[in-house]
RNA sequence: GCCUCGGUGGUGUAGCCCGGUCUAGCAUAGGACGCUGUCACCGUUCUGACCCGGGUUCAAAUCCCGGCCGAGGCGCCA
């Protein structure tokens, strides 16, 4: 293909959307603009599929009754390229939508120079570390489509849900100071003549925040340096937050619970050509989810002839055969103190377990979340017991000096709970441009 | 980080174990031609590939070594 001389747009603007063009606009004059995602000659005939944000919109073109220009034009498509087509709307019920635009003018704004890797209907996808390579035009295909009008669809029903339910949406800093907050490895970064790092949770800040507000949320970014090479870890994800005074975790696990319910029910309201095209077919969940305990969880091991000691953490292993015994949403609750964070608070009745839970689908860990220490005094020993130094957390402590209510909260992976609602096995499918320990492109 | 597996046209793959039959097969994409209702159109035809470097051998896509790149599992993941 040779390059050309692309068409200006001019004072061209859309009139019309690819699925505003239907069968009561015959005879009606429409421009649509998009890109070219098929050319089908056949003798006489010619039939372009342009696609636009909302669908695709068939052109036909009579080689004996077009204008000379746009036969000229046809020379020049090919998938991908992006055009602009004014002409008369016919209502035709051999059309895909039942109507079709017979074009006056074309214009080619632009045309694909190279193959793309991968065709946009059909055929067998490359691996997504090619497809991600030239990630926005692999985004184009129907399904990464469904996936992100999903991911966006979720998005919103979760801030429509913890809003209308009071809870006001917040910003914390993601370049912090320590990286003393526990286990997970900081990516370290200069600041200024400083080292500081990239936050991996905003909880410290959300704990403080309830004090002025009582309920807020937070969605936004969180970063991992850890080395973990597996589908459902990335680098960067995006975390949704929740923090609340004067709760338990029972009763954030209610809200979970509710929140769920409300994004699938949500999902089957905006999103249900989307889940077709990916074949997902979610029961929308009972209003109580399943909930066993720490202890509960490691008998059901033991009779799937998976051993665990007290006190360990679940491994991939366990948690996939507990997967297997539930594949669906369920709750862990009541961990070890010894294995959850310093925040968590131990239970008053028994000191080696405390109020923590996971929010699990099948094997994979969505959430997690507890009550929460609201003693400045305890704060400091669990922070000594985890082998951190409550000096560097001086800043967080001195909160709690002023009145700081019983609260509780959870954390909740976005990322993984997209790959749940969408049926995806690879975290990578759900993040625009994944970053992973290889990744740090596009 | 550890372990395992892999790298063949633009893309997806066959061939590799057991070296020669490979001038590398198929599908799709791309070019040309034909076709006036296609819808992943169809038909004919053409173009296009063995990751890089070294070694073994009369002979390497195939066996060996090193490198680069990738995939999966495990570990890590307050």
């Amino acid at each position: 293909m040779i390059a050309t001389k692309p068409d200006e747009m001019g004072d061209w603007r859309r009139t019309h959307y690819s699925l505003e063009i239907v069968s009561k606009m015959e005879g009606k004059k429409a421009t649509v603009f998009g890109w070219v995602s098929s050319v089908r000659e056949q003798g006489g005939i010619v039939f372009l599929i342009i696609n636009d944000k909302k669908g695709t919109v068939q052109i036909t073109v009579h080689k004996d009754k077009a204008p000379k220009l746009v036969l000229e034009k046809l020379k020049y498509l090919r998938e991908h390229s992006s055009i602009g087509v004014r002409g008369m709307v016919k209502s035709m019920n051999k059309a895909p939508h039942g109507a079709e635009i017979v074009p006056e003018e074309i214009r080619v704004l632009s045309t694909a120079l190279r193959q793309p890797p991968f065709s946009l209907f059909g055929g067998r996808i490359p691996s997504i570390d090619k497809r991600l390579d030239i990630r926005a035009i692999d985004m184009r295909r129907p399904k990464a489509q469904a996936i992100f009008k999903m991911r966006h669809a979720v998005l919103t029903a979760i801030r429509e849900f913890l809003i209308s339910r009071d809870y006001m949406e917040v910003s914390t800093p993601k370049i912090i100071a320590t990286a003393t907050e526990g286990g997970a490895a900081l990516f370290p970064l200069l600041y200024y003549d400083k080292e500081a790092f990239l936050a991996q949770s905003p909880q410290l800040y959300k704990e403080q925040l309830i004090m002025p507000f009582e309920k807020v949320f937070e969605i936004g970014p969180i970063f991992r340096a850890e080395e973990s090479r597996t589908v459902r870890h990335l680098s960067e994800v995006v975390s949704v937050d929740v923090e609340e005074a004067f709760v338990s975790y029972e009763d954030v696990m209610k809200l979970i619970e509710q929140l769920i319910r409300h994004l699938v029910q949500a999902l089957y309201e905006k999103c249900k050509e989307e889940m077709k095209l990916l074949e997902r077919r979610l029961t929308t969940p009972s209003s109580t989810f399943e909930c066993i305990t720490y202890d509960d969880a490691l008998k059901i091991l033991d009779k799937e002839g998976l051993t665990v000691n007290w006190g360990e953490d679940l491994s991939t292993q366990a948690l996939k055969a507990l997967g297997g015994v539930m594949p669906k949403f369920y709750f862990i609750k009541d961990w070890p103190t010894s294995i959850k964070p310093f925040y968590i608070k131990p239970r008053d009745d028994k000191q080696d377990i405390c109020e923590a839970f996971d929010f699990m689908y099948g094997s994979i860990e969505l959430a997690s979340g507890g009550s929460r220490v609201s003693s400045k005094r305890l704060l400091m020993r669990r922070l000594k017991e985890q082998g951190l130094k409550p000096k560097l957390f001086e800043y967080h402590l001195r909160t709690f000096d002023y009145g700081m209510p019983p609260h509780a909260g959870f954390g909740l992976g976005l990322d993984r709970l997209m790959m749940v609602l969408t049926g995806q096995e690879n975290i990578r499918e759900v993040a625009m441009f994944p970053r992973d320990q290889f990744r740090l492109t596009p």
